[in-house]
DNA sequence: TGACGTCAAGATCCG
DNA sequence: CGGATCTTGACGTCA
């Protein structure tokens, strides 16, 4: 069972997507952005290994504009090698990948430019996996698409343009079920026709409902018929309700407790979880030290990443988790989570900012110019008398940590939450 | 025509 | 000028 997020990682330094407007977009400026984006690709990889990461979603936004201007671009030839390489990393590693063209693409348009666009948009996400000699198991994700006042006919329209569909893009595509149009019923049925596998999206399946009487695990169980020994094991998404926002918006961060609940109906099955959470890899390290045993070694890194952030909230959290992480025998990772977790609900105090801040500026005291000191005081005094954003303060102090390379700080989450 | 969702680029404002 | 903050862009459908 492997547990990934989407798309992008928190914290992870050189691997953030570059893109730019469809005005700026002349061919050497899309290979140099393709160039800086394979590169932090293969960062997000490396990643995701050092921390037992072994799922994860290739960003659309990999190659900018792939489906339209880069597909006349020779980036498969340029970057023939790198692409290679880290589909190589990822195969040794038995690290499972995704790609997950959005909610523009609708393959059953009525109108023939729309779909054939979105034809072009799938080309595009299936290159990206075979340059990278991934096998089929590394799947496509795909919505259904509109219905257009007739669900009926919007549906054997997909099936008609899918079965029009090169292999290469078949042999990896799945349905997900939405959250307003397409419910898991639907998607159930229209992918068994095809032969296809289906994504359970579980908080899509909340908000837009088949049956309000089968429960997650029943469609769960439904959804495995339809994976064979060459698509790989079960994949579903898992995401929470973001609380007083839209029905159907992610939540900040995973819950841990109902996340194991949920799990745990699932434990008996090989599934891999995809969650879809505002936090990315923190969750997922959350819910992976969670559901296995992984040595309190993992756990104190885990503390390193959380530790100022902890104490701008709750220096009593703190506190608890160093007295938590003392015996080096224990493995108290629930326990630590839910004092993160609660801590995180906490109003933030003024007084504890200040303090938070100036526990990381101790790195650099000692190295710190005047400037940067006489900087940081104005900005810590600012703050306190509510002139600036704590933001500021942070940005301050996280150039100071690049320029210093202060690794353990830029590693670890203060700057970022 | 605006809302939806997502992210970074681009624009603008501020000291 | 650098840095913070606001707006736009790119996609298609639906109310």
């Amino acid at each position: 069972m492997r547990i990934g997020y989407a798309c992008l990682a928190i914290a992870v330094p050189g691997s953030e997507m570059k893109s730019c407007t469809l005005k700026n977009a002349s061919p050497e400026r899309l290979l140099s952005l393709i160039e800086h984006n394979l590169n932090s690709l293969q960062t997000l990889i490396d990643y995701n290994l050092c921390n037992n990461i072994r799922l994860f979603r290739i960003s659309s936004d990999l190659i900018p504009f792939g489906s339209s201007l880069s597909a006349e671009l020779p980036w498969r030839e340029i970057f023939a090698e790198k692409l290679f390489a880290i589909g190589q990393k990822i195969l040794r590693s038995e690290m499972r990948v995704s790609m997950h063209p959005g909610q523009y693409t609708v393959l059953n348009s009525p109108d023939p430019l729309v779909a054939a666009r979105a034809v072009e948009d799938l080309h595009y996400h299936a290159s990206v996996l075979d340059s990278m000699g991934l096998g089929n198991e590394h799947k496509m994700i795909l919505h259904l698409g509109g219905v257009y006042g007739d669900k009926r006919q919007a549906i054997s329209r997909f099936i008609s343009r899918y079965n029009d569909l090169d292999a290469s893009i078949k042999k990896r595509l799945v349905l997900e079920n939405d959250d307003r149009l397409y419910h898991i019923a639907d998607i159930l049925d229209v992918a068994s026709t095809i032969g296809i596998p289906v994504v359970f999206d579980n908080l899509h399946n909340c908000v837009y409902p088949a049956n309000k009487a089968i429960s997650d695990a029943d469609w769960i169980k439904a959804c495995s018929e339809n994976w064979k020994k060459e698509d790989g094991p079960q994949k579903i998404h898992y995401s929470q309700q973001h609380q007083g926002k839209n029905p159907g918006a992610h939540s900040g961060s995973i819950q841990i407790e109902p996340f194991v609940e949920f799990w745990q109906q699932l434990s008996e099955m090989n599934i891999d979880i995809m969650l879809e959470v505002k936090d990315k890899n923190l969750s997922v390290l959350k819910c992976i030290n969670c559901i296995n045993e992984m040595g309190i070694a993992v756990l104190e890194k885990e503390w390193a990443h959380y530790k100022y952030c902890l104490l701008e909230r709750s220096p009593e959290g703190y506190r608890k988790i160093r007295r938590l992480l003392q015996d080096k025998t224990s493995y108290p990772a629930l326990e630590m989570y839910r004092v993160i977790e609660t801590s995180f609900a906490l109003q933030v105090s003024t007084g504890n900012r200040v303090n938070a801040a100036q526990h990381v500026w101790g790195y650099f005291k000692d190295k710190a110019s005047e400037a940067e000191k006489r900087r940081f005081q104005t900005l810590l005094q600012k703050y306190s008398s509510n002139e600036v954003r704590i933001q500021a303060v942070k940005n301050h102090l996280l150039r100071l940590a690049e320029k210093y390379h202060e690794d353990y700080l830029l590693s670890g989450y203060y700057f970022y939450i």
